[in-house]
DNA sequence: AGCTCTTATGAATCATTGA
DNA sequence: GTCAATGATTCATAAGAGC
């Protein structure tokens, strides 16, 4: 276990091993978000072994069962995922999946699309290449806690007419609906000139070398953590892999509690998070 | 039954009633092209008395079965089809669907994602607007026609503008915008400069009313009907509503079955087609 | 198992411009 | 002239799928 402290309070937790055995040792109901993006079925293999598509459900119950256990009533799950081709057709363990989580007494909340701008490459005589993934929402109740404010986007209108093309627009639209600048409070104070997203993210993958083959990026997490937390709240993620959504959480002043079984990535993680600026303190009574 | 002759050969026609009574009139293996929008679940009550989600895909089946015998075996099958939110939680009616679908002998080959870029405004506590919808691919084999050159598209500006000079690329554009008309083969000549497409579709919804209250772009069939089908080939929609699909045939010369229960859906779906202008005839010796 | 098809993007490397 | 900012070009690579 390592741990960074800030301001005399347990920022960042970094857990390495399996993340069903350290699990259980997290106490009940008390996260408030856990976001994470688990190895996909077949998927690397190097690394994780890969989990052939047909044990992928029975593989991730027992740690749903914990996420379940160790999740704020009024919390939430946020799931990334993305289905593979098996012998010229979709497999079908993500939606088994979503069925799988409702019988364990998840609620499937909301069905978030994350439009890969730049997906991988490739040429099939009988498909495209596969540009979106799942970002599947799931809840203990029908009441949660959201904070839609936080994650509001510059309208439409304001960016057609400055856009040359259309093109140029859905350039910009895109980047702006991710909220680029990191650390940026846009909510109340302008929420007149504001909307609210929709379910569909559009962001690019980070091609970047991580030295982690799947990083997904950071604008995911940080999205997902502005909208379903607050100040000094506890995000979790068991599969931490590069540690992303560690570094939005320290960026973004959340509590974070990372899990992962590769020591080398562990080390990758805590790196990364250290290298992260906390946000800055605010002085509780500041001169204007 | 309404028929429509264009140079002397069948091409539209218009059925009224009810699909699971109409399909077995057809011949087996004999379209190479289904794409329809049934009514989603529990939607558009008024005008088809809806279908309760939990009913949905016993619903559903019988006619699927239909549409399976009549589909030839290269054929390929596009349902277009939402999840709708029920008592909080996205219902599982749509991938209920897709596994039964799967079990009845269909292969469940591609899933592509209509992102709605003018999605139906609204604000709820606890979820964002619904922007996106399925557009499932079925097939009975493996093996089936696809013509990917014919929906090729112009690579993204940014990526030109890297590639090759700015005027390089404003040539081309011109040339391709001019390619953009219906029935026109934009595809083996300047295919250096095209690029394929991904299984994300980026339409805006068609505002205007139709006096259908689900209308889907023309545009959406118009995509799947330059991919999978050439002319005179055969097209069927058996929930046809306001004839989109139809309408799209017509353009790009492709023969056309719609059924459609309602009798005021089936003369507006006449109409439409019939205004619809039929692609220009190319003499057998054109002088040059 | 290996080879191949393919596109968007960040990072790195230079060239050009302007104060 | 120097340095910083901007722009053009190159390069590696990204959670793939079919034969």
């Amino acid at each position: 276990m390592r741990i960074q402290k800030t301001q005399g309070v347990e920022q960042t937790t970094l857990l390495e091993g399996d993340c069903l055995t350290l699990l259980p040792k997290l106490p009940s109901d008390s996260i408030d978000l856990i976001c994470t993006s688990p190895p996909y079925a077949d998927c690397r293999k190097k690394t994780y072994g890969g989990i052939v598509p047909d044990d992928y459900v029975e593989w991730f119950l027992p740690i749903s069962q914990e996420l379940y256990r160790v999740l704020k009533p009024t919390g939430t799950f946020i799931l990334n995922i993305k289905e593979k081709v098996v012998a010229g057709e979709r497999s079908t363990y993500v939606i088994n999946l979503i069925l799988a989580l409702r019988r364990q007494g998840w609620l499937w909340t909301e069905g978030y699309i994350w439009h890969k701008k730049n997906s991988f490459p490739g040429k099939w005589p009988n498909r495209f290449r596969d540009a979106w993934e799942h970002l599947l929402q799931f809840n203990k109740n029908r009441k949660f806690k959201m904070y839609q404010d936080a994650v509001m986007v510059p309208p439409k209108e304001s960016t057609v007419h400055r856009a040359k093309s259309l093109r140029d627009y859905e350039d910009f639209r895109q980047e702006s609906a991710t909220g680029s600048g990191f650390g940026r409070n846009i909510s109340k104070s302008v929420s007149r000139e504001l909307v609210y997203p929709t379910n569909v993210l559009h962001l690019a993958t980070e091609c970047s070398n991580r030295n982690h083959s799947a990083t997904f990026p950071e604008s995911i997490p940080e999205w997902f953590i502005k909208l379903f937390t607050v100040e000094n709240d506890t995000v979790l993620d068991p599969f931490a892999g590069a540690g992303t959504t560690g570094v939005a959480c320290r960026r973004l002043g959340r509590r974070f509690i990372g899990m992962e079984i590769v020591p080398e990535y562990v080390k990758i993680a805590m790196d990364r998070i250290n290298a992260t600026p906390a946000p800055a303190e605010v002085p509780l009574s500041s001169p204007v």
